[in-house]
DNA sequence: GCCAACGTTGGC
DNA sequence: GCCAACGTTGGC
């Protein structure tokens, strides 16, 4: 199994929206990035993601569970072949680990989140996920 | 094919 | 609100 990071501005699409948008899931769409959206198709069902709150908040809220892999993005322009994945909310977490937390956590300092701030689909590692968790009271 | 100009993202 | 980083566009 993989993991990811999905970033989102909680103006526009927050953890409470898809956590509202219940197990069936909601379509990610709106990624116009290329490398996110490789990103998006290496995604197979069951894979995890962090949900990150960008902008407002700054934190990593909650964690989403990849329901159905890639598929064009019905949001995207014509003749150009952008996908979406759809995410179902899992689990939030007891404590959301900021911005400011991941940068003070030393193991931390290589994560896509921070090297590549303004990529807006990531991969995880599995270490990294696992610290996260625990800095987050997930089990 | 290079590079300047411009738009967008996202942290501060 | 500002600015840095990065992607995209368009002139040459």
């Amino acid at each position: 199994m993989a993991y990811w990071l999905v970033k989102s501005e909680p103006d526009s699409w927050s953890w409470d929206m898809q956590v509202k948008a219940g197990a069936k899931g909601t379509e990610w769409s709106g990624v116009r990035n290329h490398t996110a959206k490789q990103n998006l198709e290496k995604m197979k069902k069951g894979d995890r993601a962090f949900f990150y709150h960008s902008n407002v908040g700054k934190e990593i809220v909650g964690i989403v569970e990849v329901v159905k892999e890639s598929h064009p993005d019905p949001t995207g322009p014509k003749g150009e072949p952008w996908v979406v994945v759809d995410f179902a909310a899992r689990e939030p977490l007891a404590k959301p680990v900021t911005l400011q937390d991941v940068k003070a956590e030393p193991k931390l300092k290589d994560m896509a989140l921070i090297k590549y701030s303004r990529l807006s689909v990531q991969p995880v590692t599995a270490d990294e996920w696992k610290l996260v968790c625990k800095m987050g009271g997930v089990k």
